[in-house]
DNA sequence: ACCTGCTGGTACATCGATTAACCACCCCGG
DNA sequence: CCGGGGTGGTTAATCGATGTACCAGCAGGT
């Protein structure tokens, strides 16, 4: 209070100030907060008082050191594209980690990268600097290089994407990949659409050939094949250049799926600019359910794939990696469409 | 390689490893790899090779409770309104952050919470454990309680917002927060509107008020007065509800501005909805230029503020803080206008 | 009186790196 | 031949918490 010289930095507590003040050593302080040791109920509500009277926590690098556990898990985002702008996803898949994450004391360490390389560089230096227990990866790819890196480094983890697929780590993801696909396409198919193309996210994530997949079992099931089908970089860009093309098309298509909503939304504003009425003139679908687009005019039409309890699933498994004692997740369900606006019959020129 | 038993995790390396393999002292490894004392350049030579050749990095647990640094910035996003969601401020912020921050070895601790109590709880636990060395502090209000928090705990820390006010902790933003407003109104103004309406942040917010002071000062010079000015919390849903209203109001405004694009868009998908032609019924600015803002259908109208760049400069003013050596920042600019198809003149109905 | 067993603690080594204090050695001038 | 001053390291203490090994004291059985 008057000390006339306040440093700039408030001096915290040690286990040794709390031991003193609560009169006992510093392993005993150590054994009642971790309710280790045989430590007798009253003096263990003493060094808890002594503790919280003196607003001591234990310092996360000592323990850290000591227990070789951070309590930190990483989340790493590529982002030649942006997707954490872009994508929703992101934001879910944070919300729902954080969910589950936080209430046990771990933290998130967020990192943007811009390749896939600079990814596994960047596992290996956080493991070899010890800094964090698990990690999340996010975008599965063919062949992808991170789930045996990780192995190999020793880090729990968990890939995001079909649970099925045998993996060095454990995945998470909701089961049926394809169904919203496929729900879109019977949806398409019940208006009446007969030429219906697909643009697709970039040919090497493994959601992109699932989806793809479906997409065209689809279609072949009714007797059809795609008018026309286009990999993107997920960009609004590429889906307004992407649209552009695909209504340049002799046979244009009737109906667009887009791989997230916000290249749909885009999609919709280019056939717009080229005259079209949507849905009367062009059927547009979604992927995702961001809640812009319930908004837009028209509301768009999608498929949700309630990534935020995916994520809450993917923090579960990790942290029983981690050791921790959680109740093992539960993630039922499938891809689900959500019909609005965007999506209806063709209907004649007013 | 032939070991029969390979443990869950391997084991890493320590600076002892290091030491032996280089044939010194671990305090010759120390100095070597941090360029303080005196270690000829041979023995250095050897030892980082000795160190690449182990794949050895500090141990970031004990080098934090040596140095008492961790090397970790917080960044606490509140989610009431689900900003990291609907804002594309976020990421963008994000990216700038780590745009600094990753190069000199700085992670981003990352944090949901719900209001701003949780938010100093927050605070005061990271900092009681040691685990964080900065903190950015987001959407700055009146009365905020979080810079003096955080200077009485003694964690360094920015704030974003506007570089003009005092405050415990160091300011980053932009200048002339107002610019921006200012310039949209003038821009309807000379487009003949003389009914503009605006919708404003949460009223706690700095830079609400901020902006929607320039709002209605613009408009006073032009001897005119604001239609309407309504509060919403960022929400998509809130666009809706409110655009509603101000459109079935007497004297319907014939420009609505908005304080962030999605809201705009959703305003643009409502007014639509309701029959009216943008921009020839009713004029829309938004305000972050958002990169989906580009392509929807009209393209928005709406005010750039370099978050990304305001990011940078937060970090390397934190970093400055933390001790750390780095240029200082450096932000002229104010935020800009970018016109483009939400605003226009009234048009008599084709 | 003495051993056993139990309760409730304490002393000390340890995790991996940093750093102040110290020292061995060599060169050189006097 | 000896002292002074570099050079190039080493030794040992330390950061804060944890956990093993140990010990004091006491009750009870014989």
């Amino acid at each position: 209070m008057n000390k006339r010289l306040e440093g700039r930095t408030a001096v915290r507590p040690t286990i040794k100030a709390v031991a003193a003040a609560a009169g006992v050593s510093t392993a005993a302080v150590s054994q009642a907060v971790n309710g280790t040791g045989r430590i007798s109920e009253a003096t263990r509500r003493r060094v808890l008082d002594a503790a919280t009277e003196l607003g001591w926590s234990p310092s996360a690098s000592a323990t850290a050191l000591r227990r070789a556990r951070t309590r930190t898990i990483a989340l790493v985002v590529r982002r030649p594209t942006d997707v954490l702008g872009s994508d929703p996803h992101f934001s879910e898949l944070i919300t729902g980690l954080e969910g589950e994450l936080a209430p046990r004391g771990y933290g998130l360490l967020l990192h943007l990268v811009a390749d896939i390389a600079q990814e596994s560089a960047l596992y290996e230096r956080l493991v070899a600097e010890g800094r964090i227990d698990g990690a999340v990866l996010t975008d599965a790819r063919a062949d992808d290089p991170r789930p045996e890196l990780l192995r190999g480094l020793g880090l729990p983890a968990v890939l995001l994407g079909s649970p099925d697929a045998a993996s060095p780590v454990p995945r998470v993801g909701l089961g049926q990949q394809g169904a919203g696909i496929k729900e879109a396409v019977a949806h398409l198919l019940e208006l009446g659409h007969r030429r219906v193309a697909y643009i697709a996210g970039p040919a090497e994530l493994l959601h992109t050939r699932l989806r793809l997949h479906a997409f065209e079992e689809a279609l072949a099931e009714a007797g059809l094949a795609p008018v026309a089908v286009r990999h993107s970089d997920f960009t609004e860009r590429a889906a307004v250049d992407v649209t552009e093309e695909l209504l340049a098309l002799p046979g244009r298509p009737t109906a667009l799926v887009f791989p997230n909503d916000s290249m749909a939304v885009c999609g919709i504003g280019t056939a717009q600019r080229a005259g079209l009425r949507v849905p009367g003139d062009l059927s547009v679908v979604g992927y995702d359910n961001l809640s812009l687009g319930r908004w837009v005019h028209p509301r768009l039409t999608t498929v949700d794939q309630q990534v935020q309890r995916v994520g809450a699933a993917a923090a579960r498994t990790l942290l029983a990696g981690c050791g921790e004692d959680v109740p093992p997740p539960v993630l039922d369900g499938r891809p689900r469409l959500v019909v609005r606006e965007s999506t209806g019959p063709l209907t004649p020129p007013t």
